[in-house]
DNA sequence: ACTGCTTTTGAAAAATTTTTTCATTAAGCG
DNA sequence: CGCTTAATGAAAAAATTTTTCAAAAGCAGT
């Protein structure tokens, strides 16, 4: 199902500025902040306007479209999401982020970690930080 | 080793600010703002200042006695951090936070990745969210 | 305790980021 | 096509974070 179809089913219209920003993202690779999504985006649709990227972002996010990535230094990056349970990793040289399935290996963690603490836990978040393939050669 | 020691050893000075900052995160037991944390220090210190507060959290988050917390709608949290590799359990409806030991249960997963990616993975960020006991009971 | 050197502080200003407001535009549906 | 309502973009406002700089305070060595 194409992520158009995909916001029309959840009640949200086709608009020409959720359409740059999911194209913006998709040729990115990379997280993106509001304002970079800005900025490349108005190469496109020259009349874009900032405030419809911050309010693109928040729709596309409910969706589950994009995701937000965080990161030591700044946590405003997007980057598009595949549907289901994904997490991220990410080089911290470049920034090139991919995700991989859910693989939950977690739950022997959680259960241990729930029956120590008292807490229910219903999710997680997890992030793999390191260097891929072209930043590990290219380790000046 | 106390804070102060800790601190001191790393080249830093023990001052007011950092002081404050301390005690009001220890207090805490949930992720505070440095707005949050410069309203409550103002109580101990008068004078404290809200650019020291900045400035303090980022000194010691570098040294690991402070921590960020990454949440859905902000990441501008911190609490106290124990020593070594520790992870976040956070309740989403009080904030309250709890620490836990590494638990590296991380390494096939992460092993696997590194194969299918190519990346080396050096860090990882892991985060529990779900309701501690208290909210679990009073859930209105 | 006192001195001198250096880091750190707090106020103010500046810069950046995010949210609100509101008149206008344009999606989507018949 | 026309209607209805969601969504947009400009502008202003609010909130957050960083920079600047003179004054204060930490600390090492007397
Ligand atoms: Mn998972
Ligand atoms: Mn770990
Ligand atoms: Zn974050
Ligand atoms: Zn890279």
């Amino acid at each position: 199902m194409s992520w158009e179809e995909r916001l029309s089913r959840a009640g949200w219209r086709i608009t020409t500025p959720r359409r740059v920003v999911m194209q913006v993202l998709q040729r990115a690779g990379r997280p993106l902040s509001p304002q970079e999504i800005y900025m490349r985006g108005r190469r496109i649709h020259r009349s874009l306007g900032l405030v419809s990227v911050y309010r693109s972002l928040e729709v596309l996010e409910r969706v589950g479209l994009v995701r937000r990535v965080h990161q030591e230094d700044r946590c405003d990056g997007y980057i598009l999401a595949s549907p289901g349970h994904h997490h991220i990793l990410l080089c911290r040289r470049c920034g090139r982020t991919v995700e991989f399935p859910g693989a939950e290996d977690l739950s022997g963690l959680i259960a241990q970690v729930e029956q120590r603490t008292g807490f229910q836990v219903e999710d997680h978040l997890l992030e793999l930080i390191g260097l891929c393939s072209p930043c590990q050669r290219s380790k000046s």
